[in-house]
DNA sequence: TCATACATGGGACTCATTCTCAAATATTGG
DNA sequence: CCAATATTTGAGAATGAGTCCCATGTATGA
């Protein structure tokens, strides 16, 4: 929750990375990308420093099929994602109806601090092809 | 993918489980409520079952937010679910125009198959005022 | 009743993620 | 700039859901 965050050097590397990729990456996968370029930052402390970077709302968040949570560079403003199961390629969507509806949704139950998972997945035109 | 289930002890003894519970378990809750009971089920035979229910479509799946999926006997037809971050208690909630969105949304960028998650999760008013 | 394809379960195994905690380091008041 | 202090780090152990193996058990159809 604190918004007090160090700049380490581990912190940095790490946000380094996801500009590199630039598309979602496992923590696992970051940490060997790391673990190869620089001079290497801890499993745990990568973990934690996505973690908190998700929390601070740079970085979005999803979830493959086999549990595993993908990182990627957010580009600012709430979206959700198109996800081809086959090529894990995405596209963001912006939908502020779907954020209206979960909204009212949400309280015409009585419910409040309303958060909302949507997500689309699909096999994209290019593994159709395939 | 076979529909050809066998009717065996254990499978009877899930579904009947699942139809006491009547609300969101996982499938080590269910476990450990048959090695109570009855005379238990296997774990992997609990966790088999409730996916083989699942492909019938069955029963419904929710994951938590630690990963865990959370199963319960399906009131046919889809749907999604309302769900209070704090005491677990459920809501479905129907929406015709979602799905359309999600079709729309999905085939405008050239994508098949699609399936789509939609989860609302909040502070349920009893736990609000709690 | 038999043959057999399918089902079971105990326990080993996987694998992402979290925890532990002493050592390293950023920050800050002086 | 330095010491005091609050954070952060990381290696390895621990956790825990879910899967796999495979010898044994059992529905089911002929």
């Amino acid at each position: 929750m604190s918004t007090n965050r160090r700049e380490t050097k581990q912190r940095v590397a790490v946000s380094a990375a996801l500009d590199q990729v630039n598309e979602f990456v496992s923590a696992q996968q970051l940490h060997s990308i790391l673990r190869d370029t620089s001079d290497g930052v801890g499993l745990a402390t990568v973990y934690r420093t996505l973690q908190q970077l998700a929390e601070d709302g740079e970085v979005d968040v999803v979830k493959t099929a086999d549990n595993e949570s993908m990182y990627r560079r957010c580009s600012r403003g709430h979206h959700h994602h198109l996800l081809c199961r086959s090529c894990r390629r995405t596209v963001e969507v912006e939908s502020p109806s779907i954020e209206k509806w979960a909204q009212k949704v949400a309280s015409a139950n009585g419910f409040a601090e309303v958060d909302h998972v949507v997500e689309i997945t699909g096999i994209c035109a290019d593994c159709q092809a395939r």
